[in-house]
DNA sequence: TGCAACATCTTTAATTGTCGTCATTTTTGA
DNA sequence: TCAAAAATGACGACAATTAAAGATGTTGCA
């Protein structure tokens, strides 16, 4: 491998001056620049960025902590953070954490091992406590942590009104909620919350179910709610997140239901699996891209000195398609 | 940050000792070892990774290159190589290129900037010919290049057969074949090849339609799709990318036609949406997550100077669901 | 012309946090 | 007592950045 050295030997000059070609700091004359350019690519040269982090005392890596990758609303997130970062010249590491507050804890110490710029953690168990003295900024998506430099947070309760309200629009009676991941952060209570109020405030009946899960996998113990749908006469289905959507769109179809006709079906985030769905499903769209631009921003802008909001909560619309609209 | 310096004067050692003591290395009294880690344990002292990279001339990060995050395939693949990745200490970074040759390029020498242990890099368009120069083990993933350092395939060719097959034997006369991707390397090419392999052995009679797509997204344009559909009495669709096949049942369902009763039809990949899909889509199942643990220890292998086999090619499976089942 | 003042450019040397080699000291056992 | 083994220390990489000092060149003014 080249270095900085060889370059300067090649160029006849000093490791320093090379250095302020490279950064474009300090006094350089044409000459000079000319000529320290021709020596890199002679010399193929490309700076260590190790070396750099190191020296500067700051790396262009974000930690980002998910439950787990393989799942289409962290996927698309990733994605976005990817695309944001790579904008301003940062870079991601991924970090699988299951949801277990013991990786959760490893990767916080990981991430600080290797002085990353800053974290930006999704769901998890871990304790808010455990985020305090890090001494790394560490932005929550979905996750309202107060230990936290910031929290990113979409609109639920307005989500879970939205959600609600368009069921009741279209002329439902009696709505169903299924909670698929109860958690000790507020995402999904606000979900909840706000289909009840929507619900209460147009004097519709509805039934609650919470599902148990311990993690994101699609729940295979769907009994609860096959009891409440065949009991109850449900006409409106809203699921706290389109995974579970479509699952219970599976066992409607099975149970020989109809979807939009007899009963219509609403997710929430909007994630790929909503489109794919056939019929389309209807969903609450997350601002996924926003939500990931400002997590990269706000962790620029702490480097930079600036201060953040310590919480903000982006609008949400609704995504309609098939699953919801009579024909 | 407190360093190891600081713990090697809290602890009234040297620090080459402490540091002797973090690695494990060479001849270290239990005396000095637990005066370390009570240093350690009272100053909240975590190794600098980045310093350790340094000096070690080496890096515990991958580089992963995939056209985009969001997509079943390739979320599916990050999420195994990192869970590989961590069992040995390694870590991802992650890296969208839009399977623009440009961008990989790009990132390519990003990963040599970083002096990343090795590259895992999936489909793309870069020419193989800017792989060679890196200096860098790269191991390329369904993508066939003669410079990297390793490639991992699926047995494409049995897959293609093996689609093609089942559908035969369920009894289906005139299949239709949808190349979603037409690329540079083998990868559709052989699904094709092994599609028509057992069409011809069978002697049943089938088209074949290439999309042209610049990206991994899902074409809108599915005319040429619908003319050969009503023209040719199609009664079985092999599509070699599960994401077109769900674009291509809501096709058949907007055309009437019932899936299986009609139409049978089987994706390519057995990524999640052909799990979510109603009907369940059968799909060729690549071990996603064998390919994904073979790539990371073919890098730990070459990272210790092992000899790693140049190709390797993964049986693929058929996982049979309702898309092809006649009740 | 001589010289200070200033601008421009370059070099030197210290720093970043850790590893690893070699040297040195201490302990052990015959 | 003395060599071997065990334990520890000192110091130079590693590849960059950066501040300060030094080296030029230019200009203005007496």
């Amino acid at each position: 491998m080249t270095t900085i050295k060889d370059v300067a030997k090649e160029a006849g000059l000093a490791v320093g001056t090379v250095s302020r070609v490279l950064n474009n700091r300090g006094y350089i004359s044409d000459q000079t620049r000319e000529k320290v350019y021709k020596a890199m690519e002679k010399l193929n040269y490309q700076p260590n960025e190790v070396a750099r982090a190191l020296s500067r005392q700051k790396s262009t890596l974000i930690g980002v902590i998910v439950p787990l990758v393989n799942h289409p609303y962290f996927s698309n997130s990733i994605d976005n953070i990817e695309r944001t970062a790579i904008e301003y010249g940062y870079n991601i590491i991924l970090l699988n954490s299951d949801g277990l507050a013991e990786k959760e804890y490893d990767y916080l110490e990981f991430c600080r091992r290797n002085h990353v710029a800053g974290i930006i953690i999704y769901y998890g168990s871990l304790d808010g406590s455990k985020f305090s003295d890090i001494g790394i900024p560490i932005i929550s998506i979905e996750r309202h942590m107060q230990e936290c430099t910031a929290n990113i947070e979409c609109d639920n309760i307005g989500g879970g009104r939205l959600g609600a309200q368009h069921l009741i629009d279209q002329g439902c009676s009696h709505l169903l909620f299924i909670n698929g991941f109860v958690d000790q952060d507020d995402t999904s209570g606000h979900r909840r919350q706000g289909f009840e109020e929507a619900c209460q405030a147009a004097g519709v009946s509805y039934d609650i179910v919470e599902l148990v899960q311990s993690d994101y996998r699609v729940p295979e113990n769907l009994s609860e709610i096959e009891k409440i749908i065949d009991s109850e006469d449900i006409d409106g289905v809203f699921s706290s997140s389109d995974m579970i959507a479509a699952r219970v769109y599976r066992l409607l179809k099975e149970k020989g239901y109809r979807v939009p006709e007899e009963v219509k079906l609403v997710g929430f985030d909007d994630s790929n699996v909503a489109e794919f769905m056939v019929p389309g499903l209807t969903s609450v769209h997350q601002p996924v891209d926003k939500m990931a631009q400002l997590a990269v921003n706000y962790i620029i802008d702490i480097q930079n000195d600036r201060v953040v909001p310590k919480r903000s909560i982006l609008p949400v619309s609704l995504t309609v398609r098939e699953s919801t609209e009579n024909y």
